[in-house]
DNA sequence: CTCTTACACTAGCGCTTGCTTGGTTACTCA
DNA sequence: TGAGTAACCAAGCAAGCGCTAGTGTAAGAG
């Protein structure tokens, strides 16, 4: 709701926090500490430890769809380079802005049920363009398959990046993104 | 280390309960009522909530290795067949012991250097049996890229199952299998 | 009939947790 | 100049945490 410059800062420090030790590991003095004020103080900003953890994921899935819709609009209309766009503007989100989306993706459990309902509804909203891409795929013939099994297939192939990418490595984001839609498409080389 | 009955049984209820309410959130007395005893009785069986945790994740992935290992055994030669029955072995591992999986998946860091210094060799050799089955894949032409990355994004896909399969719904697990096997070789259909 | 072992219990210690309270400071704007 | 407000602090409460110490009991081994 509220958002201030200083409690989106807090939020990008928190969820540095969040992805370091872990939503339950973190202590409101940690959070606190690091943003170098009292743990009491934290309160003036958000209501309850709760809040923070939705701030974080708030602001990552809202920069994802704001990202994902901005490269679809300049994306070449062909289903393949469609294909190609989203992948990459996936991975691209995924680290700039990693924190938040590894809170996100991992952290979630730990949302109340009144949280969770509202980020559902963003959540949703991103997958539907994933959905859409990929109907326009089938329909084309470019891949083959169970719409939505392929779709749950490839965002799971690629949040699992998350786990095991470095983006100090040889390979780019986008390096990844093309290697997938490669795999996934037969050759034609 | 130990393994006797009533441990194994202890071990599969912290299983359950660590991926239900997750493992920071699993409180030692919420352990030692699910077990049906206090929880100073608990540090009888357990050195100290560290080691549930191992016990959890060893259990599970030693179940993975064995499973594998012998459906690799019993498996066709061809390098088709037996990318099918990794995914499908990986898929049923994955969902008859589910519990275990989800806590090795999404708990790991939650294991002390030690303990993770010892489980990750299990896993290492599990992963070998995929790189070597991927492997044979890419040098038949069945698939194509990057062997490193290929493995990647199919371990990643399998795991991220399950976020969101359903075991009662109409999909068995080999179908899932089946699909995603599907999905990464062309067509011959 | 004793000794050992496995398993459980009661009681609680020492510490950390999220969060509250009551008050102070610095800045803005009429 | 004075009122209002946003940001912070010091102090600490009540609850919950992992774990320990010491004891009890029943079953099997010698």
């Amino acid at each position: 709701m509220n958002a201030s410059p200083r409690r989106k800062e807090l939020t990008r420090l928190a969820a540095q926090l969040f992805v370091q030790e872990g939503f339950d590991k973190t202590t409101v003095r940690m959070l606190a500490q690091e943003m170098g004020i009292k743990s009491g103080s934290l309160f003036h900003h958000f209501k309850d430890k709760q809040e923070i953890l939705a701030a974080v994921i708030e602001e990552g899935t809202h920069n994802a769809l704001r990202i994902a819709r901005r490269a679809l609009e300049y994306s070449p209309t062909d289903p393949e380079a469609r294909l190609r766009t989203m992948a990459r503007a996936h991975l691209e989100t995924l680290f700039t802005d990693r924190n938040a989306h590894v809170v996100a993706l991992f952290e979630w459990r730990r949302l109340d049920d009144e949280a969770k309902a509202h980020l559902s509804h963003l959540r949703d909203a991103y997958e539907a363009l994933w959905v859409e891409v990929i109907d326009a795929a089938l329909e084309a013939g470019l891949i083959h398959g169970d719409r939505f099994l392929v779709s749950r297939f490839v965002l799971g192939a690629l949040n699992w990046t998350v786990r095991w990418y470095d983006p100090a490595g040889p390979r780019t984001p986008d390096d990844l993104a093309d290697e997938l839609v490669g795999m996934i498409i037969p050759a034609k080389r």
